[in-house]
DNA sequence: CGTCATTGGAAACAGATGTTTGAATGTCAT
DNA sequence: ATGACATTCAAACATCTGTTTCCAATGACG
């Protein structure tokens, strides 16, 4: 009777598919241990508290995610010994680490939508929790990006990046609506490698697009 | 002692500000009324339920907008008498319409940040509400930016605009979070005319940019 | 001035929520 | 087998949720 994954992981298993499909204010405890088939009380006996297992949820994911993308980004560097790496390639990095983690055990889907939760839910813990244990993988991929894009001010670069991110997380966190909408109107479907691939000659057109004409007062001073 | 607006106007100018920086679950109607000063029941009596206080909120953004865009698209096109429209002036249009509206009364940020949590929280009602509601002004743009886009394929076409979509909500919905970040990063304030203005070069390279490689398979059919 | 429909408000409702408790059960090393 | 420990379980807890009820205040109209 112990074929089954041990109560922690069912857990999560299960919290992860519920956060991700309703949201974590919307997804009760009860939601979660009656479908993983535990005791109320469980959450709270292995985690704590609901706040702790919505950040569980995450660090199961970006744990394996940073590790991943620091050994990546060390290739990448060593590989450039030195010289400047050039932005498709650490966009390229990037989305492979993304797009391996959850290819082991879980969904990209899940993954993207918490992401996307993540940022648009209130949960003003979890914007705290990620950029305090995940901020530092963030910091040494934009300083990377600043190296390969030197013609950019820092301030539009920091835009820059932050638009694209829009554009992945939204895109890949609201997936499931957008495909059904998708295969509707043009019969084609659409994976989400397929959906990686439209997306990246976008996002270098993004970064590399002209830089914005000054406001009347910057054309002054400048 | 009438000198204030009325219960429903007060109701609706609360909603929205809790609304936009909690989401709708963790918003009470007791949040509400307590700050709105006006009695628990008057939510329930004048909307009905909380679901209806939640599309009565979009309407107030939405159908001014609506109203506006449709509007600036005859405009538009009277202006160009039959022929294309170029693909700068729609956007230019969207924009302009987005941000007049909120000028008036409300806040731009509130109704960026609604949109996304419209997209974002599962609420289901709500997206259809919109959809339904206010489906064929989208339907009108998008085939005004088809005939922009000629030598996009249809699919191309709706995948990028979406990638814009999430571009745009995903940045101005946040905006808090990251003019925190930027002002202390680069000590530069954001407007968010100024953040329109960084927008439109990426948004316009991003809908330009070159069509991805086809797939193996793709490629051996084409 | 009196009538009556409409709007306002305090209280109560039924149900759901996260969390805690204390006993029962299982699992090992001794 | 016994004792120590970790885990599971059913039940209760206090609190919060959206909604409803019922009565008082209000204001328009004959």
């Amino acid at each position: 009777m112990a074929q089954q994954p041990d109560t922690v992981t069912r857990i999560l298993d299960t919290a992860e598919v519920l956060f991700a499909e309703r949201g974590f204010a919307e997804t009760s405890l009860r939601n979660i241990t009656s479908k993983a088939k535990v005791n109320l009380a469980a959450v709270n006996y292995h985690f704590g508290s609901k706040k702790s297992l919505i950040q569980a949820v995450f660090a199961r994911y970006l744990d394996p995610f940073t590790v991943r993308f620091h050994a990546a980004l060390d290739e990448l560097e060593a590989r450039h010994a030195g010289g400047v790496i050039p932005l498709e390639e650490l966009l390229e990095t990037m989305a492979r680490s993304v797009l391996e983690v959850p290819a082991e055990r879980h969904s990209l889907k899940v993954f993207m939508r918490l992401l996307g939760l993540a940022y648009s839910q209130a949960q003003g813990h979890l914007r705290r929790y990620i950029q305090e244990e995940y901020g530092s993988v963030f910091t040494r991929f934009t300083e990377l990006v600043r190296q390969a894009t030197p013609e950019l001010p820092d301030a539009e670069r920091f835009w820059r990046l932050h638009f694209m991110l829009g554009t992945v997380i939204f895109t890949l966190s609201g997936l499931d609506a957008l495909r059904d909408i998708a295969e509707k109107d043009y019969g084609e479907h659409v994976s989400v490698r397929d959906l990686v691939r439209r997306l990246r000659p976008v996002v270098v057109a993004a970064m590399n697009a002209p830089l914005p004409e000054p406001t009347p007062a910057q054309r002054e001073a400048g």
